[in-house]
RNA sequence: CGGGGCAUAGCGCAGCCUGGUAGCGCAACUGCUUUGGGAGCAGUAGGUCGCAGGUUCAAAUCCUGCUGCCCCGACCA
């Protein structure tokens, strides 16, 4: 992409609505544009942003055997009546009339939905176990909106549900999940602690929050250092085999936010083994039993001719709110410092002199041989000064920068800048794409 | 939903107390000079001062009501 080209309107001043970083940062870099409190236009480089995440989010969910369906925005109230979550969701449901007086809702989520199409067509244990998900748009009218994506009413969120024959074989599909998030949020480059959650009286162990650590996150963590180091599952996973052993590494350690903090338990880890730090909220999972199969007569027929209602389990990414939370905990003075997995572009070539003969030929061949080797690459080919593009490129967080000019080149030499660490070498041409091949095949 | 604050050009702000021709910085546009970490000079354009009433000869400014947005708290992916 030339930026001459391209639709970034970057922010030199901070719009005085927005408070956290993540927001700031959002709204410099000209990722998104606020409509209304808690609702967002997203721009293009926010748009990249938001749908790599959910590239990363969808693959591992196919990975870990979910179906992907798509349900609408817009829901008719009587599933909600049925459940009897229809009085029950108070004001944070937006409720809207059709033009024939109907009853509608715009979505906060989908299990009274997603109940309706499993017991449309499923009626035998035979077509057990099943997960679908759906990656959508959904609505909660939060009293207070905040911190921009982070809290907005409109977000952007993959939920989904499992249905099974019993409590026994619900632990294996919510297991599945578990690992799946583990593999989701590393992926994005992220450190995510699952820290047990309360889930009421039915979900007993199993309800987990993922939480991603952040010092600027929103609530307080605490936990055991070794959930940092332990190994994420590969991509060898074999998700058909008994998880169990995984889970339980993960969730034998000690790890709550604040308000579930056990002091007593905390203390029994090893001083030099505790962690008190922050952290936002950005996936979860549980399992909620018959809660709707039952209300809904969602059954199958078991082997012996039982007729026996689902048991079910439901998971949820924020995909919106990952993209704040990714920003909240990394970044630096200058801007954005995204993981490769999710940068809006892989790689950048700086011209810093636009129209100098020489220099406006090594950038286009640069730019010309990053796309060769598959990266999705940003040309500046304006004409600012070369502070303004340095700025541009760190704000927007661009992982490898190629800048060139006249001065490199009078010696044969471009300058590659690595945005994470702020490491600049002078290396030929050559090197320079070299180098950069080989960064992005290590990292990904 | 309780408490607090803000609303003046695209963005950040001043002006309001003490009513009288709406201003500054950045961004935009034009020209010249600059050109390796958010350039300088000169010029141009851009605003029914959130909305509706009221007071007044006169309202951005004073009064009343409304709306929107932000922050703290309670609540939530």
């Amino acid at each position: 992409m030339r930026l001459s080209r391209y639709f970034l309107p970057i922010l030199k001043e901070t719009p005085k609505e927005a408070e956290i970083v993540s927001h700031r940062l959002m709204l410099r870099a000209g990722m998104m544009r606020q409509q209304a409190a808690g609702i967002y236009s997203w721009l293009p480089l926010g748009l990249k942003v938001l749908r790599k995440i959910e590239g990363i989010v969808r693959e591992e969910q196919n990975r870990a055997g979910a179906l992907e369906m798509l349900m609408p925005t817009v829901q008719p109230a009587d599933l909600w009546i049925e459940s009897g979550r229809y009085d029950d969701y108070g004001k944070e449901m937006l409720r809207i009339s059709d033009r024939h007086d109907r009853s509608m809702l715009y979505g906060p989520t989908n299990e009274e939905m997603i109940t309706e199409i499993f017991r449309s067509y499923v009626r035998s244990f035979r077509d057990l176990p099943l997960n679908l998900y759906h990656i959508q748009w959904k609505f909660r009218d939060e009293v207070r909106p905040r911190f921009g994506v982070m809290r907005g009413r409109e977000f952007f969120m993959k939920d989904a549900y499992s249905f099974d024959l019993d409590k026994e074989s619900a632990r294996r599909a919510y297991h599945r999940m578990f690992v799946a998030y583990l593999r989701t949020f590393a992926r994005l480059g992220m450190q995510a602690i699952p820290m047990k959650a309360d889930s009421g009286p039915i979900g007993g162990d199993m309800s987990h929050e993922f939480i991603v650590l952040a010092s600027t996150g929103e609530s307080g963590v605490f936990c055991h250092k070794d959930l940092l180091d332990m190994p994420v599952p590969g991509e060898d996973v074999d998700f058909d085999s008994d998880l169990s052993p995984i889970v339980d590494a993960w969730t034998s350690l000690y790890a709550a936010t604040d308000e579930k903090h056990d002091e007593a338990a905390f203390a029994a880890v090893p001083e030099d083994r505790r962690i008190a730090a922050r952290g936002i909220e950005v996936g979860h999972i549980f399992y909620f039993g018959t809660k709707y199969s039952d209300p809904m007569n969602a059954k199958v027929t078991t082997a012996d001719g039982q007729n026996v209602p689902v048991h079910m389990g439901s998971y949820g990414i924020g995909v919106s709110r990952l993209v704040g939370a990714i920003i909240e905990a990394s970044h630096d003075d200058n801007g954005i410092i995204w993981p490769a997995s999710v940068a809006p572009f892989d790689a950048a070539v700086v011209n810093l002199k636009q129209g100098d003969a020489a220099t406006d030929a090594m950038c286009e061949r640069l730019y010309g041989e990053m796309r060769a080797a598959g990266f999705d690459a940003l040309y500046d080919d304006t004409d600012q000064r070369a502070g303004a593009k340095f700025a541009t490129m760190d704000l927007i967080g661009v992982p490898w920068q190629v800048v060139v000019g006249p001065k490199g080149l009078a010696s044969g030499e471009v300058e590659l800048k690595n945005r994470a660490t702020g490491e600049r070498a002078s290396l030929t041409p050559e090197a320079a794409m070299n180098r950069l091949v080989a960064e992005a095949r290590g990292a990904s």
